[in-house]
DNA sequence: TCCGGTGCTTGATCTGGATCAAATGGCAAA
DNA sequence: TTTGCCATTTGATCCAGATCAAGCACCGGA
């Protein structure tokens, strides 16, 4: 049922399971010293931003004030939680979930390396959500203080902090769009498309992905039950539209699940 | 069926009908020379920095290059328009909504006197979403390359900026949960005590209020549809929770409200 | 005053996804 | 290798909310 890439697939083969190679040559890092260095990082034009002069760079430099591990299952911060940094993701998969008062909670995002989370703390000094690493995951803390201290000095570095917290409340409008007016398959399309093309400007497969979450997660996510979400993908395994071993998955044709998303008007 | 306050309400009584009276006596602008002074503006609380020195307060000023009235009905800018003001509402009301490429569209928010519209387009400078004024409506311009400089020198305005970035932000997550978990009562009543809280907040009744917005717009912000919103109003007013005239509503027992929305667990 | 349009309510029916319930399959620990 | 625990799939049934369809109320304009 499966073709022979899911296999490879399952070996660590083209998808995800890894970090690039490039990443994970730095993750083994000197005990004792840690050298954190922004300029030096290949994620760099993913959480920093371009067109710094030599100077901005070393200045920038002095932002991470240190690295963490995350084990799997582990929050890097907690609803309630003081807010100091925000953390920019080195490798690892993150969820970040919000809890009502009678225990409901919901899945608000996804964060892959390079993105930044913590930004739901600067209101009110305190986290209002859970970042729970899905797997292994190491992070950069960035002081929030000295954020806004070098953001005085380095222009390029507000306006990449105003982007970014821009480029979420526009992406978490999409997921209202999503949450609001769409059906399960076409929720469920929409996810896959994100997340694959979120991997592949990583460098990762355009077609290929490991789902780092489990199937309740995505399900929280999109609004659905675990169960709606596992007869989703076996409709689409059915319509060949996606093959689907465990977590591994292949996008078989992409068109197809874009015209889920976007139905073509037939006039 | 309804008391008399709600009589009184429809005739410009104690609901939100008009702009408290503070406000509304600025609106009456001399004609030709616009004198702009958030330092004078009685919603400088609401969209701008607290505890600015006197200095600080003048740079402020400049910070509005101009007002523009909105008819109800038109739009203060549209998915696609070039990004370069940020808009701070002195009266009116607003919706913001986006649209899928089918046709769909889902309003991602409301806003009222005192908010700030627009965050939307700081990351790809253009807009990604439009806004259209529920009631005539008058905002304040803000050039939001001048905000960045300003913020530069003046502390408070970047610290203000990113709470208010990061408000949006956190106020999305609790529309996110809204439409992942919540059944149609919990949404309409959760919306029912927002919007009354704000507009508590802005020196109107705790109780009543009008809404100004269609029953089909509710139904697109809760992900609900317009017959659904139409019940469960009718719905509440069986139960005695709230009166319903048109768009007039008179919460007659909030407690009940805030029980729909976190459910009391009784063990 | 009447008229037309738009927004709202209400009823009847339908259905997508939830819920309840098993069975299966992988994986980690022993 | 065995054991036990999850995560997942799949089937059967249910139900909240969607859809379809009238009818009504209000409001602005002639």
């Amino acid at each position: 049922m499966l073709n022979p890439v899911n296999a490879e697939l399952r070996h660590g083969g083209p998808g995800q399971t890894h970090a690039p190679k490039a990443v994970t040559s730095i993750v083994p890092l000197n005990a004792g010293a840690i050298k954190v260095a922004c300029s030096s990082c290949n994620l760099r034009e993913l959480c920093m931003p371009l067109g710094l002069s030599h100077e901005e760079l070393e200045r920038i430099d002095g932002l991470v004030a240190s690295r963490r591990k995350i084990k799997r299952g582990a929050s890097l911060f907690r609803n309630g939680d003081k807010f100091t940094n925000l953390f920019a993701i080195r490798t690892g998969f993150f969820k970040t979930c919000i809890a009502s008062e009678d225990g409901r909670d919901q899945v608000t995002g996804f964060q892959m390396a390079g993105e930044i989370i913590g930004l739901d703390g600067i209101v009110n000094d305190h986290h209002t959500c859970d970042a729970v690493a899905l797997e292994d995951a190491e992070v950069c803390l960035m002081p929030f203080d000295r954020i806004e201290e070098l953001s005085i000095e380095v222009h390029a570095l507000q306006r990449h902090v105003h982007k970014i917290m821009s480029r979420e409340i526009v992406r978490e409008h999409g997921v209202m769009l999503l949450l609001g007016s769409m059906r399960a398959e076409e929720r469920l399309a929409a996810f896959l498309l994100n997340l694959v093309q979120r991997l592949h400007a990583r460098g990762f497969s355009q077609s290929e992905l490991v789902l780092r979450m489990t199937r309740e997660e995505i399900g929280s996510y999109l609004g659905l039950k675990l169960e709606t979400v596992s007869r989703t993908f076996s409709k689409f395994v059915e319509d060949g539209i996606v093959e689907v071993k465990q977590r591994h998955i292949r996008l078989v044709d992409t068109d197809a699940l874009k015209d889920i998303v976007n139905p073509k008007v037939c006039s």
